[in-house]
RNA sequence: GCGCGAUUAGCUCAGUGGUAGAGCAAUGCCUUGACAUGGCAGAGGUCACAAGUUCAAAUCUUGUAUUGCGCACCA
């Protein structure tokens, strides 16, 4: 045996071992198979994107369920691949393309532009699939797939196609959200509401018919006056009852408009009078609608004023004309006031401006099988983890409108719809599209194009990117995969993202499969800094994962993450935790190298089989917590918590296995040791570590690959991952020897804090004397002088001077004999504290033994309990005041 | 405004009715043949507050406070 490194070096180790398992095809999934099918697809990350620490949560999850399922005897499909991301995919290469030769996507021409993006996205789109790599993922790597490969892009069309055929998509004029940075429409679910402070300007607008008199309006956008096509009042309203019907004047550019009475306006609110703008504003366009009113554009696409009419604002910016628009107010003496106010300003999610409510023609969806999917997940056929988010998907639910599916982008699925060239015109002019149009022979919808495609024209739209995402969990899979796979098993995502895809995928698994897509949902966390602010790239707080991984380990990284990982909350993320995963892995690394300097075993992955009568208490108590953490680890899975399985797995091997086991067992491994001890103790050693290794592998699968086929508990050739899991325990235990091994390491504990007590820890010539033992104990005293640090004298004759420091254990007393070694004024002093918090305890126990109602009521083994913990305190009690008298 | 969470040791968090737990940080001792990325020990908690149910409440109920998230409103 070579010699080995003292602490364990995982970055090479997993580099090996991920390749051979590449090599070896480990992750491949065989849609023939007999086995039984588990599977996931991965929420596949954006082809821009790079590894962040949420990606590492989600899919160290993903993997441990994939990994933990081979184990278990499935044929196992985890299916790995990117999304195309639309706009962040476009907006990266315009910004590229700006930056290295000055030029916009409309310099180069749509096919151009998109043979710019494919260069891109196949020189850069990897990333990610690598770095998901170096932290061990276990994906079918071979059927990686693309949102915009062909065949999956035909499905997008296909859907499209049949929703349109169906009446669920439909073509027309609405108010839309608009990004003026990204020059597109964008979903509800884009929109994201922040608070801003801003300001409430207040005006008023000249009576036409009474000059002079004046009506106050408040508002917070004066640079869209220019639009403004009526004033809108409460009817409820006592104040204006008598205004309504009358004309105002607008000062600029100069027009009358009507006094109108709705009851959307809060009588409360400002003045309580409204200026309608219903090109600018959602509630505004619907009062225009209710009252039929001019709709005046007065912004471009890209947020400047377009108003001829008012020279000095047209082609300011909106936030420039906003101050403008409030300074020509003021000159015209109809600015009254400015109050500071903080309001709620919808924001685009990409571009990070605010969004402007905007009229234009879009492509929209009416949701199909939304009862469906209201049902499944309130139902449970669904399960979602934890289960309130299904509360948030019910909310979500129930008041969806129709999705804004266009965009005006160029990298995305093109709209399958094409006009016939002479009408091309009119129809992308019309209000609105629908089957009729269809039939007429001018328009065509379909996947493939029309024939005689050059009496056409497409519409030039792309879709939004979660109407290809919504058919990830089949659209993947071929008609003999989804035979095996479909539905999948478990989706593992970010509850910020149960409107955008989780419940639409079920929507689109109800549509297109007449099936559910999945059968559990597990939301992790959301990862947070140590402030419990949220990682972004803008306040720097968002560790690198590769660096991570550089530095601990990518065992190190998934384990620190994991095993604090809560089930519901949101993880506030630590550098220590990571260091915490790498030094438990060290941990693990020692134990099997002082297993080693023993011996390298030659086992060829034949572990022997262990005899039952030749344990003693410590082999036996291992054996069996063994098999306890693999039937709680069994629970803790069930329940899908991540982070109860962790700290199992670290206290078995931090606690139970080297603290207590190895520690007691030490003796049995020194040279002066006979065979027969070492042998049995090498043998529990391997029988338990390498059912561990098996236990643990699925959270920290590369060095539990390693010291599996270094410590010979794999047969050469083979690999722990593909080996299955045993049902049966190692061996029967019998609980008078776990017991036996209990008391033990309890009594050691005793006999420690004893010494420490009396500060003599330090000194290693301490003698424990013990009495009224049982038999079994002269066997194990070795032990346990060695577990206690000190020689242990069974002396059954022994008459303890009074005041020796002692212990009452399961196993006799103790007495720790001082022999005038300690500071009499110090120990008086820490006696009196010792007899103070005894004394409470013993008044606690009266106290509950005292109450008549606990005694008659309470189980009769919880009265017992407090009986004997009363007597325990007591003796205690009396021994601690002899103590002090002695001295 | 509605909904969903959270509040336990200095910090991060476990803990679903029966003696308050872990890791980290801080303290003391230990470089003992796996590991200082280590070992042993001690200290540190009116379990946010109030009322209720119960023999018994961190745990169940109700209310309050603080705080986070989502939705709606947002002139």
């Amino acid at each position: 045996m070579s010699e080995l490194p003292k602490a364990y070096e995982p970055q090479e180790v997993e580099k090996k071992w991920y390749s051979s398992w590449l090599e070896n095809q480990c992750f491949h999934a065989d849609e023939s198979s007999e086995k039984e099918g588990y599977s996931i697809v991965i929420p596949p990350p954006n082809v821009t994107g790079i590894l962040h620490l949420g990606h590492v949560l989600n899919n160290t999850i993903q993997d441990i369920l994939a990994r933990r399922a081979r184990q278990q005897g499935k044929e196992v499909l985890w299916l790995p691949g990117t999304d195309h991301a639309g706009i962040a995919t476009q907006t990266k290469v315009e910004k590229q393309l700006r930056e290295e030769e000055g030029k916009t996507r409309r310099d180069l021409g749509r096919e151009e532009f998109l043979n710019r993006v494919w260069d891109w996205k196949d020189k850069h789109g990897g990333i990610i699939i690598k770095q998901l790599k170096r932290l061990g993922c276990s994906c079918d790597w071979e059927r990686e797939r693309f949102t915009m490969d062909a065949d999956y892009s035909a499905q997008v069309s296909d859907v499209f196609a049949k929703l349109f055929n169906d009446g669920l998509i439909y073509r027309g004029k609405r108010m839309v959200n608009w990004c003026p940075v990204s020059l597109t429409a964008l979903s509800d679910e884009e929109v994201i509401s922040k608070p801003r402070q801003s300001k409430l300007y207040f005006m008023k607008y000249e009576l036409v018919d009474t000059p002079g008199e004046y009506l106050e309006i408040s508002t917070t956008r004066p640079e869209t006056l220019m639009g403004d096509v009526a004033v809108a009042v409460n009817p409820k309203d006592e104040r204006y009852q008598k205004l309504v019907g009358r004309r105002v004047r607008r000062p600029f550019p100069a027009a009358e408009i009507p006094i109108i009475a709705d009851d959307h306006v809060d009588v409360e609110f400002g003045t309580g009078a409204l200026k309608i703008t219903p090109a600018h504003d959602k509630a505004d366009f619907e009062i225009g609608v209710r009252h039929d009113l001019e709709i005046i554009d007065v912004l471009h696409a890209d947020g400047t004023v377009n108003c001829p009419d008012c020279p000095d604002l047209d082609g300011l910016d909106r936030f420039v004309a906003r101050k403008k628009a409030a300074a020509k107010l003021e000159e015209l003496g109809l600015l009254i006031k400015v109050e500071e106010y903080e309001n709620n300003v919808g924001y685009s999610e990409r571009a990070d401006v605010p969004i402007e409510p905007r009229i234009s023609m879009q492509w929209f969806l009416k949701y199909p099988s939304t009862e469906k999917t209201a049902v499944a997940v309130a139902d449970g056929g669904i399960q979602y983890r934890p289960a309130r988010w299904a509360k948030t998907h019910a909310n979500w639910m129930e008041n969806i409108q129709d999705w804004c599916i266009s965009r005006q982008l160029w990298w995305g699925h093109q709209i399958p719809v094409w006009y016939r060239k002479e009408k091309a015109a009119e129809l992308l002019a019309a209000e609105s599209l629908d089957v009729a149009d269809m039939q007429a022979g001018d328009i065509y919808v379909g996947a493939e194009p029309p024939s005689d495609l050059a009496n056409w024209v497409r519409d030039e739209d792309v879709m939004d990117t979660w109407f290809s995402s919504w058919l990830w969990p089949f659209a993947t899979m071929s008609e003999a995969e989804q035979k095996k796979f479909y539905p999948t098993t478990d989706l593992v995502t970010g509850p910020d993202i149960i409107f955008f895809w989780v419940a639409r995928m079920i929507m689109a698994g109800f549509s297109f499969k007449s099936e559910i897509p999945f059968k559990n949902v597990f939301f992790t966390s959301i990862i947070r800094d140590i402030q419990g602010r949220k990682m972004s790239k803008s306040l720097g707080n968002s560790p690198d994962p590769i660096d991570l991984m550089d530095e601990y380990g990518a065992d190190g990284l998934r384990f620190g993450l994991l095993r604090t990982a809560p089930v519901g909350a949101d993880v506030r993320f630590d550098e220590a935790l990571v260091a915490e995963g790498r030094n438990f892995a060290n941990k693990l690394y020692n134990a099997c190298r002082f297993r080693q300097m023993a011996g390298s075993p030659a086992l060829d992955g034949q572990v022997p089989l262990l005899e039952v009568e030749r344990l003693r208490p410590y082999h036996a108590d291992i054996v069996h917590k063994i098999g306890s953490l693999a039937v709680n680890l069994e629970k803790s899975y069930a329940d899908y918590r991540f982070n109860d399985v962790g700290q199992q797995l670290y206290d078995f091997l931090w606690s139970e296995f080297c603290d207590k086991f190895l520690e007691a067992v030490k003796g049995d491994l020194r040279d002066s040791a006979t065979a027969e001890a070492r042998d049995v103790t090498l043998a529990v050693f391997d029988a338990v570590m390498s059912r561990y290794l098996q236990l643990l592998h699925p959270y920290m699968p590369h060095i539990t690959e390693e010291l599996s086929s270094r410590m010979g508990y794999v047969k050469s050739g083979e690999f722990l991952m593909e080996k299955p899991l045993p049902s049966e325990v190692l061996i029967e235990i019998d609980s008078h020897l776990t017991n036996q091994a209990d008391s033990i390491y309890a009594t050691a504990g005793r006999m420690r804090n004893l010494k420490a007590e009396y500060n003599v820890a330090a000194r290693k010539d301490v003698k424990f004397i013990m009495i009224k033992s049982p038999v079994w104990l002269a066997q194990e005293s070795d032990v346990l002088g060695l577990l206690a640090g000190g020689e242990i004298l069974i002396q059954d004759s022994y008459e303890a001077p009074k005041g020796t420091p002692a212990a009452v254990t399961d196993v006799g007393e103790v007495y720790l004999p001082l022999e005038g070694l300690v500071d009499i004024e110090a120990e008086k002093s820490r006696l009196d504290k010792e007899i103070t918090k005894v004394e409470i305890e013993v008044r606690k126990c009266d106290g509950k033994l005292g109450n008549s109602a606990f005694v008659d009521k309470a189980p009769v083994e919880l009265v017992e309990r407090e009986k004997a913990r009363r007597e325990e305190w007591s003796q205690k009690l009396v021994q601690l005041q002899e103590m002090r008298e002695a001295l």
